[in-house]
DNA sequence: TTTTAATCGAGAAAAATATATCGAGAAATT
DNA sequence: AATTTCTCGATATATTTTTCTCGATTAAAA
């Protein structure tokens, strides 16, 4: 068979990938130009065997006794997550969550560029953030369809998040990508990540909790 | 033996119980008394037998045929997550996302109260959002002991990251809830929570790149 | 040139996590 | 009162993810 099979990238690897290109870029700006699997692992606290494995899906195949090209392995990843060249994304809910946001400028290192922000409030309609311009989340629809936008982000309030969702997918979104503390029922060829701000908190509250007891 | 084991939780476990509590709130909000594992399950599409197990570690037990008591369910919940008191937290980089934070009450909800926030910039010293005074960083390590406050939270740029990781363990933090997208090198005992979303993204940029490139 | 040290990658093993099976109990229905 | 339906929780199984082991390879040092 001719066809290069396509094999299932577990979610934990997609996480660790940037991890890893973090630790890259650093290291490429410092002017080295190979790096080890036990050095990636020592400065993140994982398995060297963890990391060559995970390199493994981006094709790239390291050397004996000096590891991976740096430029060579940042470029294989950043391929591998689509970052080398930006998806347009609309933003809705225009609060101080989707504000900050709007005002990050590095977002675009990661793959995805803001090009119009909406929500429901009036008059923020017509502002504009980091040259991004806010519209009246009534455009969403036509707007979304027009310009053949594949991702929105949801940043209002947990009660308004499917609503915005449906409206989202109706205008041909296919990526949701969720800021609200709420499931979001979407057909299941819509793909949904989660930020889940709350269930972040709730290791680090239980963890915490557990350690003063313990000390006890 | 008297003392009762504390068994440990896993990650994924803590992940799901706010999720599971978002459910019960809107739940008890409608009236409804009991809930069951199905239907806990089918609304996060999950397996209900999972949510049963999850649910055995806060130490509620079910009634065949009804399921669970919610209000009791929300109770064990929010108590065994350490939500049912807040702790109280320093914030530091009043930036664009820090002030996001800031600027949200719900965390209150979530185990844990921001008393003060710290920003490198002298200029920010002096403002309050939401009543939430913003000092110097200088002033941290001096006012994080007086105040044995235990949780920090940092949303400074990367490199600034692990300096202010340092400040904060100095003054005396258990705790620190990073959304700075890097490693924090910190002593063992100190519990980091990362919210890396970058790793998000790529999830969602790896997953949508794939789904245009099967359509084809 | 030989030896040593560091690394990769294949495969096996272990650990963690998720799912399936099923008997028993409780409420509703017949 | 008997039957049906729904659910729990104990146990077993399956799957996923991580970690360990080890021979082969490369570069540097002796």
């Amino acid at each position: 068979m001719t066809t290069k099979e396509i094999k299932h990238v577990p979610e934990p690897v997609l996480r660790r990938l940037p991890r890893y290109l973090q630790i890259l870029t650093r290291l490429k700006e410092e002017g080295i130009k190979e790096v080890s699997s036990t050095r990636i692992a020592d400065e993140l606290r994982l398995d060297s065997t963890q990391v060559r494995k995970d390199i493994e899906f981006t094709g790239i195949i390291g050397k004996p006794k000096t590891g991976f090209l740096v430029p060579q392995l940042i470029h294989a990843i950043e391929s591998f997550l689509n970052w080398d060249n930006v998806t347009d994304a609309f933003l809705v809910g225009a609060g101080s969550l989707g504000t900050a946001i709007l005002g990050y400028p590095g977002f675009n290192n990661y793959g995805i560029n803001i090009i119009a922000a909406f929500d429901s409030n009036p008059e923020k309609a017509g502002g504009t953030i980091r040259n991004i311009p806010i519209f009246h989340i009534d455009k969403l629809p036509d707007l979304s369809h027009r310009m053949h936008v594949h991702i929105g982000i949801i940043t209002v309030p947990a009660a308004a998040a499917n609503e915005v969702a449906t409206m989202m997918i109706d205008g041909g979104i296919k990526a949701i990508w969720n800021f609200a503390p709420v499931q979001l029922r979407v057909p299941k060829e819509i793909i949904v990540e989660n930020v889940l701000l709350h269930a972040s908190l709730s290791v680090l509250t239980r963890k915490l909790g557990q350690s003063i007891q313990d000390q006890k």
